[in-house]
DNA sequence: CACCAGGGACTAC
DNA sequence: GTAGTCCATGGT
């Protein structure tokens, strides 16, 4: 990724394909976000980087995204690592010219490329972070899950406070790994993710499970598979962590609700599709089911930025 | 007041 | 392997 540092700020050159203000969208769905925040076009973010808390103002101007630092400014070394969360962030390294070749020859996905066009996924590079997510997001309205999380990050993870604004980062699995059930009980966590999450923490805790090892996996079914071994991680939880923090292509939580109801109003169904339905429309997704599903989950929310 | 929500574990065939 | 049940609470 090509960008280059102007001593006080960054710019990071991205594809072509790019639009910022798709990405801003999407992060922009929820009110009740904690973990960035947006405001009069710009995107601020608390990152953890060489232990230091460094926040960052991300804008994009002139076909560039340039990231000031209203704090204080962080070393080279450490600019290096935030230029390297944006681009895993916003996917940047990605080439869709294929993916839009396929989705200008199918009937679903050619409105959505068109009316979206730039958008990227937006990815969880923390790997812990992604598991929680996932988890706190099972069987539960997004709603709640937005409260949840907002919930486990002010009891759990750091915070900096800059102009009258709290600004927070994920809470680390090692701190995690040493609370206790009731701790998530109390922020109405069912006992089984109390569970879920505090067995994750503490497995990555003991470095048998970081994202180096799941990005050694020979091929997509043995990163799943090697997920789905833990408890609390189905093939659904297996495929948006695949698909969010390792940004697997490929990967393709099938059984996803809003995926089910986006495919209902793209297709102007009174009913949701079945699983052998999407199997089917899906076969013309191949290499880009990821991208696919991103792109109709974008097409649930009205644009509110 | 039903029914659903960005599922998964557990149990019983 | 797969069908049934429970989890727990908020949103609609």
């Amino acid at each position: 990724m090509n960008w280059i540092n102007n001593e006080t700020y960054i710019e990071i050159y991205p594809p072509l394909e790019f639009n910022y203000r798709e990405c801003l969208i999407f992060l922009n769905r929820s009110s009740q976000e904690v973990l960035h925040r947006i405001k009069d076009g710009y995107l601020y973010k608390l990152l953890k980087v060489n232990g230091q808390n460094i926040l960052c103002k991300i804008g994009y101007q002139a076909n560039s995204i340039k990231v000031e630092f209203p704090v204080h400014t962080p070393s080279e070394s450490t600019q290096e690592k935030i230029v390297q969360y944006i681009c895993e962030w916003f996917d940047l390294k990605r080439n869709l010219n294929s993916f839009y070749e396929m989705a200008q020859e199918d009937k679903i996905l050619q409105p959505l490329v068109k009316k979206y066009y730039g958008l990227r996924i937006i990815g969880m590079p923390d790997l812990f972070e992604a598991l929680v997510w996932a988890i706190i997001g099972q069987q539960i309205n997004l709603t709640f899950a937005y409260t949840l999380k907002r919930r486990f990050v002010e009891q759990f993870g750091e915070s900096l406070t800059f102009e009258g604004e709290t600004y927070w980062l994920f809470p680390t699995y090692e701190r995690v790994a040493a609370i206790q059930v009731d701790d998530l009980r109390n922020l109405q966590f069912t006992l089984r993710k109390s569970e879920f999450i505090i067995d994750i923490a503490k497995i990555m805790a003991s470095g048998q499970l970081t994202k180096e090892i799941l990005l050694q996996q020979e091929d997509f079914l043995k990163s799943k598979n090697f997920l789905m071994a833990i408890r609390g991680v189905g093939a659904w939880t297996a495929d948006y962590v695949l698909m969010k923090c390792i940004q697997d292509p490929t990967s393709f939580p099938i059984a996803d609700v809003g995926l089910h109801n986006a495919l209902k109003n793209q297709l102007a169904l009174n009913r949701k599709p079945t699983i052998e339905e999407i199997k089917s429309i899906a076969t013309h997704w191949e290499g880009w089911q990821a991208y696919a599903t991103f792109y109709l989950w974008r097409s649930l929310y009205d644009e509110t930025i």
